[in-house]
RNA sequence: GGAGGAAUACCCAAGUCCGGUUGAAGGGACUGGUCUUGAAAACCAGCAGGUCGUUAACGCGGCGCGGGGGUUCGAAUCCCUCUUCCUCCGCCA
């Protein structure tokens, strides 16, 4: 979420920033700021009548004590009941509040214009393309035998995957590799829950926008179930989701930060309208294994600690042997919550493209201010920290990667080395 | 699934039946001081944070006893609801 009062002092920055994703903001923006002003203005005649209400029922008490009539105090108090409700307070302090959650991030300053993935700028190339002396095969159809997308279609639906055998071992070992990585290299290790509740779905940003791309627990259990109540429940999307709500609703001490967290998990997603993108292969499947990234910063080192993060995912491509290259998303194709985003993209022979296999942006204080997330500073003061997250990554696009980019022409494909250890080989 | 408890500030804990200077006793921890060569102990003093509004600022005010709602002139205390935790029985990986 923005800050209203940032949103208020540095109004047509903010706006400038808000349109260079592709939609204009101003009309949202002007009328967001009207209605909280209108509440600002309620709420302070609402806390004058209150105040006057607290001395008088005081008085009351003391009246009483001491014997003394009344009727006066009670006449008083009359009038002032209506001045205290706090209805239209309410009203308007949702009004403003709910609009300001579906307003994006702000962009960082040196955000490339652009509309769409198109204008994203390359910034890093590692590595280079493979040479095959044979026409390189798709990866699901490197191990068709072994991707088996017809029993999952009869299983569950399309867009699910059942894998099997080496290819199934082979994608375990990829995870447990980037854990171990990432460990290694200073993130603790969370073991995070599949289901979210809807508190921590809006902290994240995915709520209230994106609800169409949620799978969200059916409330049919009946009145005894425990799941059937008035909060909802969501499948998560990403472990972000879990990362981002870690420290919701506290204050992390002086000295805490930068926090580094990673994270495995399966995601779920119905990519609502993506129908007929990627229809084939692992590329976009409603359920994926990723390994996830995750920092708390403090104001000053959140784009330093960008770099980092790129570098940890950089990182685990580097020791697989992939080709990839680094691009910084331009203003149309910055997520909703980033305020500066880097992609990590594959090499994919057979579509002879870079697909996207990581993506690490800095949040900046947007889901802190969301999720009421503060920490304090060497003077005491209390802030937002600035949240990164990172994927390290997406282990059903990397298997699919290695399977490409190692294949042989008799199908057989070679292990990258520091895969080895985790097949027992 | 059944039957009972409980949630108060950094921690422990009184208050809740019977609503009124209780924004909250007491203890611990913590901070400062006295004493001491230094430390410990003892003693003295301080100790609600956070958040929202307002103000140039000092300040003033609202909220706040797990969360949300309600009753009342007034709620930690009464009512409703949700969440979390604990004990026993049952079931289960």
């Amino acid at each position: 979420m923005l800050d209203i009062k940032r949103l208020i002092n540095e109004k047509e920055q903010m706006i400038a920033s808000l349109n260079l994703r592709g939609s204009d903001f101003t009309q949202e923006i002007e009328e967001i700021i009207a209605t909280y002003e209108e509440y600002t203005k309620k709420l302070n005649a609402m806390e004058v009548a209150k105040s006057e209400l607290n001395k008088k029922s005081k008085l009351i008490g003391q009246y009483k004590k001491a014997g003394k009539d009344t009727t006066e105090l009670f006449a008083e108090i009359e009038s002032l009941k209506q001045d205290t409700d706090k209805t239209v307070v309410d009203e308007l302090r949702n009004s403003y509040t709910s609009r300001l959650m579906k307003i994006p991030n702000f962009l960082q300053a040196d955000t490339p214009i652009g509309n769409d993935d198109e204008d994203n700028v390359e910034v890093k190339v590692y590595g280079e393309k493979p040479h095959f002396d044979f026409e390189p095969k798709q990866h699901f159809e490197v191990t068709s035998m072994q991707l088996d997308f017809d029993r999952a279609a009869k299983i569950s639906k399309s867009r699910f995957v059942i894998t099997k055998g080496l290819v199934a071992r082979l994608e375990r070992a990829i995870t447990n590799y980037m854990l171990d990585t990432h460990s290694d290299r200073g993130y603790m290790e969370i073991g995070v829950p599949f289901i979210a509740n809807q508190d921590s779905l809006y902290a994240s940003g995915q709520l209230p926008k994106f609800e169409n791309d949620l799978f969200k627990i059916a409330q049919n259990g009946g009145e005894d179930d425990e799941f059937e109540n008035e909060r909802s429940f969501y499948l998560i999307p990403t472990a972000e989701v879990v990362l981002a709500n870690m420290h919701r609703d506290e204050i992390i001490e002086e000295g805490e930060l930068p926090l580094n967290y990673t994270a495995y998990s399966q995601c779920f997603r119905k990519e609502a309208g993506s129908a007929g993108r990627d229809t084939r292969g692992l590329i976009r499947m409603h359920q994926f294994g990723k390994v996830e990234l995750f920092k708390y910063t403090d104001e000053a080192t959140s784009n330093a600690e960008l770099e980092k993060m790129v570098e940890d995912a950089e990182k685990i491509l580097q020791d697989l042997g992939l080709h990839y290259r680094i691009v910084r998303l331009c203003s149309g194709d910055v997520g909703f919550g980033a305020s500066k985003t880097f992609d990590l993209e594959v090499w994919f022979p057979s579509q002879d493209k870079f697909r996207e296999v990581s993506s690490c942006s800095n949040v900046w204080d947007f889901q802190a201010r969301r999720g009421k997330i503060r920490y304090r500073d060497a003077e005491g003061n209390v802030k937002h920290p600035h949240m990164l997250n990172g994927s390290g990554m997406a282990t059903g696009r990397i298997l699919a990667a290695i399977l490409e980019n190692f294949q042989n022409e008799d199908g057989t494909v070679e292990i990258p080395k520091v895969l080895l250890p985790y097949l027992n080989r």
